[in-house]
RNA sequence: GCCCGCUUGGCGGAACUGGUAGACGCACGGGACUUAAAAUCCCGAGGCCCGGAAGGGCCGUCCCGGUUCGAGUCCGGGAGCGGGCACCA
């Protein structure tokens, strides 16, 4: 009788079934335990793509899973909403950002919902959203006030055509990525948040954190860049400036020909005001910006500035100072003592300007007096020479007796540098939240007050022109200084979009709160206990998080030191790539195979098969989402992501694989179906077992039970996935029940089929849950328990090797004595001909596991 | 250049802390059902060799070497692929 499932209609049906009971509805309730399940919300870019559906499945396998171990889940979804795609849409296509985001919002919160995830809707947020972004602002004015916001000239890539600033990200080979103009380097006064503060913080709690991957938190770590060394004075010669420079060889100190200022350093600046020809070399290195080509290819060049500089610790030693373009303003003190013999760019830099290069430190076996360096330096450990009262020490003694040395003279003091830096956040966009703060001329800088928030962002702007529309605006910026009354000028800037991304998680646990957060809410659901989401977050969006945290805790608003108490990172979704006679890309839809692995387009031209790459616009290998749910279901597409690939390896979407889901799910469909017509009627018996059949379903059953669980627990989708399979192939090969024993066996069997698929399948699931005979809903129901007594195995099978080979397997109870397995495996025939009539020398049983016969 | 990861059948992958390599799926081959096809169900399968079959042998987890009764797993060296950072003193 078995008709087909009938997938849009039952998906349908119990997504407003869900619905309609409030199933996902978190509240918080001090008295469970909590679990919070968050994936990285979507940017609102109008439709939802596979790599949404992978995250999203996972999530939900989690929070489902949760769920029904009895905890009380918080899965919320919200909108990354601001951004530069919403300005681009308004310049293309006219249409107001707000109206092109809320739009596409729209589509996309369909298309979710249609996914069937147990997400609570009815704390979504939206970051472009007045009642999301004031509280951003209230946050802003807090840093402020705890100095972790500040305001500072610095050096920036400005797109000369589109009049803006650009994130490093948006400068490919030193030109705008829109305008294609060459980028250039401008002074801005720029807001930063003070990252720094927290460079310790964010670097040791990386040690703490078990449930990140290993990955992500070396990414942080280099990030962060943690060295230590010391801060050394070159007093100038011939007047009372002094020279700091930061090294992390302070060892190779006696090593040192020449200091080296960066081009921007200001004693740079006071050198080019009284000679010209160090400010056009100052000239020439600016170009010299990011762009990667430039710094591989580029020579080291300096300008001798005719000054010299006194060794700290040599008498009467005065090394030239020059400017050099190697050096950067940005690490360290933007100046550096050269020892050209251990460092490569110095030897190179010497090698160029004739300077002097003197080994001091002496590789392990290396002989003192016929030791040289010619065109490689020497970097590596050895023993200290050349070099006073630290003659015969090493690497690291050295630096710690130099470093004493120079406390005791004043000259210098052991210090920590790191790589990051502060976080500018100022972006002359309109798109984004608006910085709350007032320029006047008379006052300076003037927080707006706080019961005058928000800052909203007017509706009335225009894109005809380059630049910031906020900047363009008529009125908007004019405003009377909150302080003299005055006239003054609003902050044109808006933040960068991470801003609004580093707190939403905190915001999910309150959404609706006058305050940015609600304590209570927070101190039961923070942290985050599993975070899922894309690995090219690993460093930017995960580390500014990490800050905000910390930042939000030290300006009172909650009590913990780390936002996500677990990460998982996902693996991207690939596809083939396809592309015609003349090179074009082409879509898997303008395709099709022909026989023997090979394609051509639908006008029969030859298509090339290329390599299998992540799902791209550029590539046109995507595949939309909304299509296969509209063809096979949700259940289908959820399943195909989970199956076969781990989830932190990249996976690729295939025909096959999508339509070899859909059978499966019809598969197992039919197959609880059928059995029905075998099954007693609910609770019409425990599930007693006399028959070897019915004991060994039931063992098969609870095995897969405990082991999905632990799959799911240890992200481990793709095993739980087989599991399922293993188990409904036992079933399967059941077949009809022949006693009552195997009746009541084969519909508990069924039953924890249904829970185990419920987390990855719930439409199908629930729909099963029902046919059994239920009239509760599966999402409310608990995680079965596993009978420890039937997953232990009473009759194994072990394999007996001998001298390392496989020879016979035998099967005995788990619990046989050492002796009986022995007896019994040197006994069987194939392992007396593979002795070959010699005697055992050894025999090695491992319980449980092997028998090995050595002769 | 520096740091990190990966490498198992035709393909995705499994093998928990050293203990039966290839679970499960995809693709493939054979069969059943059908007028036929689709769908479904059953069977087969790492390679090579012996055997009619039952069964058995040899080789096999990127390459070379080591530790061990036993290595996909641990150690040393190398190759290939991928990722992150990069004039960071």
């Amino acid at each position: 009788m078995s008709q087909r499932y009938n997938v849009k209609e039952t998906e349908a049906k119990w997504q407003a079934a869900w619905r309609d009971a409030s199933c996902f509805a978190a509240a918080d309730d001090p008295d469970k335990p909590k679990y919070y399940v968050l994936e990285m919300f979507p940017y609102p870019s109008g439709r939802i793509h596979m790599g949404h559906v992978r995250n999203y499945t996972m999530g939900d396998v989690v929070a489902r899973y949760k769920r029904a171990r009895g905890f009380n889940v918080l899965h919320p979804m919200g909108w990354d909403a601001f951004g530069l795609p919403a300005e681009n849409a308004a310049m293309e296509k006219g249409v107001h950002p707000a109206k092109w985001t809320y739009e596409n919002i729209a589509v996309m919160r369909g298309q979710l919902q249609g996914m069937g995830l147990s997400l609570d809707w009815d704390r979504e947020i939206a970051t472009c959203h007045p009642d999301y972004y004031r509280h951003e602002q209230v946050l802003f004015l807090d840093f402020l006030e705890q100095e972790l916001a500040y305001r500072k000239e610095s050096w920036v890539n400005w797109d000369p055509v589109d009049q803006t600033v650009l994130a490093n990200e948006q400068v490919i080979d030193g030109r705008g990525w829109r305008s294609g103009a060459p980028v250039e380097r401008r002074k801005l006064a720029q807001w930063f948040f003070r990252i720094t503060a927290y460079s310790e913080s964010l670097l040791e709690r990386l040690e703490d954190m078990p449930r990140w991957p290993e990955k992500v938190r070396l990414m942080q770590a280099n990030w962060i860049g943690r060295s230590e060394g010391a801060e050394i004075d070159f007093p100038v010669i011939g007047d009372d400036r002094k020279l700091k420079v930061f090294t992390t060889r302070p060892d190779t100190l006696f090593g040192a020909s020449f200091c080296a200022l960066s081009p921007h350093h200001p004693m740079s600046a006071q050198i080019a005001a009284g000679d010209p020809e160090a400010a056009a070399f100052i000239a020439e290195c600016h170009p010299l910006g990011t762009s990667e080509e430039v710094i591989a290819t580029a020579e080291k060049r300096g300008y001798d500035t005719g000054l010299k500089v006194r060794h700290p610790l040599v008498e009467d030693l005065e090394l030239p100072l020059y400017i050099a373009n190697f050096v950067l303003m940005d690490y360290g003190t933007g100046a550096i003592f050269g020892c050209p013999a251990h460092d490569q760019r110095d030897l190179d830099f010497a090698n160029r300007y004739g300077l002097g290069v003197i080994p001091v430190i002496l590789p392990e076996g290396a002989d003192a007096t016929s030791f040289r360096i010619e065109d490689e330096a020497f970097v590596g450990d050895g023993v200290a020479i050349n070099s006073e009262f630290l003659d015969g020490l090493g690497v690291e003694d050295a630096k710690r007796r130099v470093i004493a040395r120079l406390e005791e003279l004043g000259s210098g003091n052991g210090v920590v540098q790191f790589r990051l830096r502060d976080w500018g956040i100022s972006r002359q966009r309109y798109w984004g939240c608006p910085i709350p703060v007032i320029h006047c001329a008379d006052c300076g800088t003037v927080p707006v007050p706080r019961e005058t928030l928000p800052v909203l962002l007017p509706d009335d702007v225009t894109f005809d022109k380059p630049g910031n529309p906020l900047d363009h605006h008529p009125s908007w910026k004019q405003v009377a200084c909150p302080s003299c009354g005055k006239a003054a000028l609003r902050d044109t800037d808006t933040m960068d979009t991470f801003v609004d991304s580093s707190w939403y998680f905190a915001r999910f646990c309150s959404p609706r709160s006058d305050a940015p957060i609600a304590r209570a809410a927070v101190d039961y659901w923070l942290p985050v206990d599993q975070y899922i989401g894309g690995i090219e977050h690993a460093v930017l969006h995960l580390l500014y998080s990490r800050f905000f945290i910390r930042a939000m805790r030290d300006c009172g608003h909650l009590a913990i030191d780390e936002p996500f108490a677990g990460l998982f990172t996902q693996g991207m979704v690939c596809h083939r790539t396809y592309q015609d006679a003349e090179g074009r890309w082409l879509t898997p839809t303008d395709v099709r195979p022909v026989g023997d692995g090979g394609f051509e387009t639908l006008e029969g031209q030859p298509v090339t098969l290329g390599r299998v790459e992540k799902m791209s616009k550029s590539k046109k290998n995507t595949v939309d989402p909304a299509a296969i749910i509209e063809e096979y279901g949700a259940d289908t597409a959820r399943w195909f992501m989970l199956s076969d690939s781990p989830p932190d390896r990249d996976l690729e979407w295939t025909d096959e694989g999508i339509a070899g889901a859909y059978r499966f799910v019809q598969r197992l469909w039919r197959q609880v179906v059928e059995a029905l017509d075998h099954l007693p009627e609910r609770g019409a018996g425990a599930p007693g077992a006399n028959s070897a059949r019915a004991l060994a379903l039931r063992r098969s059953a609870h095995g897969a039970l405990r082991s999905v669980g632990e799959d799911i627990d240890q992200f481990r989708f793709n095993r739980a996935v087989a599991r399922i399979h293993e188990l409904s192939n036992e079933i399967a090969g059941f077949g009809a029940p022949e006693a009552a024993d195997e009746g009541s066996a084969l519909r508990e069997a069924c039953e924890i089929l249904v829970h185990l698929m419920n987390p990855m399948m719930p439409h199908l699931a629930e729909e099963l849950w029902q046919q059994l005979g239920h009239e509760t809903m599966l999402v409310q129901e608990a995680w079965p328990q596993a009978d420890e007594a039937l997953t232990a195995q009473a009759l194994i099978t072990l394999p007996i090797q001998v001298n390392g080979k496989k020879r016979a397997t035998i099967d005995v109870e788990a619990d046989a004595p050492e002796d009986r397995i022995r007896e019994e495996a040197l006994a069987h025939p194939n392992v007396v001909r593979a002795m070959e009539g010699k005697s055992p020398r050894n025999v090695i049983v491992v319980p449980k596991r092997i028998i090995n016969v050595v002769v």
